[in-house]
DNA sequence: AAATATACACAAGAATCTTATATATAATCA
DNA sequence: TGATTATATATAAGATTCTTGTGTATATTT
């Protein structure tokens, strides 16, 4: 994507069943997830996604651990217990939101 | 919807859609229409619509007129020859948009 | 040695929507 | 008949979410 604006809101729910599907990732990788996942077409920003991660993380829906990496340091997320309940309402909403797209983008024909 | 965003950016190309199938549109009718093709799931709010409204006419890619309806004003909108142009992109890339989601809502397995 | 990949982070600004409000007519309901 | 709901357009203030640009630093590839 990045060419408008379009996914809007889909990063939440995104993040949060990748984050319940691995487990634990750090920022760099969920980009590159995403990025794979999407054969390229979804370019998660940096500045969309640690924004992101900081404010989840600071509501108890995330939780992070620090790891060095040589001498790097990796900063790890995962769901917290309370994640996992948003995880759930988060995904069907955009489950919810896609149907929706299909409705008015092949509108059940009328006869 | 109207739960939380989610939708943000998918509005354009959803009027311009709706538009080509039908000709000419008034404001009202197109949150009628939209709302029903979405079994009461999209309500488009008047603060959303009237602006992209106002804002695609001075664009020239919606011509406007308007009609007597009794003693009421009504303002009907269609495509310009532009605007048909317009409608094609920003349908595909909606169409894009939610391929793009089918693929993080259901990846394909990798084995 | 330079460029690219890895890794996190923030600030300013743009874009898009929600909520609230305003106006006015027509139809329905109690 | 008075109140509510439906029809119809419109604007303003504010919230949210993202993009773009910038900064820092290490590791790997060319």
């Amino acid at each position: 994507m990045n060419k408008k604006v379009l996914y809007k809101g889909c990063l939440e729910p995104i993040l949060l069943k990748l984050l319940h599907e691995n487990g634990r990732m750090y920022g760099y990788e969920i980009t590159r997830k995403v990025k794979e996942l999407t054969a390229g077409e979804l370019n998660i920003t940096e500045g969309a996604l640690y924004p992101l991660l900081h404010r989840l993380e600071a509501d108890g829906v995330l939780e992070a651990e620090m790891e060095n990496i040589g001498n790097r340091v990796r900063k790890y997320y995962s769901l917290t217990q309370n994640g996992r309940k948003e995880k759930v309402k988060a995904v069907s909403e955009l489950e919810n939101f896609a149907q929706t797209l299909q409705l008015l983008l092949n509108p059940k024909p009328s006869f």
